[in-house]
DNA sequence: AGATAGAGACCGACCGGTCTGTCCTTTATG
DNA sequence: CATAAAGGACAGACCGGTCGGTCTCTATCT
């Protein structure tokens, strides 16, 4: 692994828990044995480290909720498998996300603070909430969800219950109510 | 309103939109007009200042929330009495707490960094969980919910789901994905 | 005269970022 | 094929600025 690879990674585990702003660059160098020579060799700035490690972890967010999917058939059934890998695979990793879900962490933290890096976790967001809504709209127009059922609404509600669980997560660490 | 008060309530209002680490000592002061003898004259550090504000916090979030719910008869409507305190009287308190719920940006941001600091937060949590949960244990012993029904499974549920809400509210101050 | 609230200079620690210097690998040249 | 030149990777001293906190001094009130 290299050692912008390795900076990266420490990143994503230290913004999990700290944040963006309360993380020092000094902490990622001291954690990977760097320097600041070996960082700013590799990224123009900090703001430049925070858009590589976001597009890191959306890589890693994709690959461990995503896993599987396409083996399921039913939409619906999509939303669940995808519910139980945000559960099992995707928060329960303590190796890249030690702090809990990064966007949950980042997009608190940011959105008064650093609008322009908000921008890019609500972006991410709003992706989410339109796949959920295409999966309800594909289970509806196969006949298998009632007709007055308003999808997005609905999205908004499963992603609601996402984002609460999450926090509740960061804050206690617990699967119990995750379930 | 003395020179106290009027700290603990821009401390409020700062550490709802920028969190406590994030929050210096400096700004309050500047947008209060007062300077360091000032702070430190009525509180002996930050961390002091920060009790005081949750003390205030709390108060502020019990007039808003539970205004009026003694006039209300059935306990699951004063769920929804206290939920429609929460998006109307609450969130949308502007004055005291700009940034949106500030036990939300509070717990995220101090779980892993400021533990101590987080368990007066936590312990908030788990008191209003409790309520939920006593005011569904009412509903049941009058006969009006379902005997199989784990009220406090559901209390957790609304609960996640107030927490979500608040994230996303936090995210794009918009009321329309919290109704 | 004594007590108290508040102003603001000052302190050491730490922040993000720059800069110089030192290796080490690659490439061009004779 | 030997060697010199070039460039990238990284270490760490250093910079201006900000942090929380302390201390001294002054103004006001009793």
């Amino acid at each position: 692994m290299t050692l912008k690879d390795r900076i990266i990674h420490e990143s994503l585990r230290q913004f999990s828990t700290k944040g963006f702003l309360s993380t020092s660059i000094t902490d990622i160098l001291e954690a990977v044995g760097s320097s600041k020579g070996g960082l700013y060799n590799h990224f123009k700035s900090k703001e430049d480290l925070f858009f590589a490690a976001m597009s890191e972890a959306r890589k890693i967010w994709r690959q461990r909720n995503l896993d599987g999917l396409q083996q399921v058939e039913r939409p619906v059934d999509k939303i669940k498998k995808l519910l139980a890998n945000y559960r099992d695979k995707y928060l329960a990793d303590a190796e890249n996300f030690p702090g809990g879900c990064i966007f949950v962490t980042l997009a608190v933290e940011l959105n008064d603070q650093r609008p322009h890096l908000a921008r890019e976790v609500n972006e991410g967001f709003v992706r989410f909430k339109r796949m959920l809504i295409r999966l309800l709209d594909q289970e509806k127009e196969a006949g298998d969800l009632k007709e007055g059922v308003d999808t997005a609404l609905v999205a908004e509600m499963v992603f609601s219950g996402i984002l609460g669980a999450s926090v509740m997560y960061i804050s206690d660490k617990s699967m119990a109510t995750l379930d």
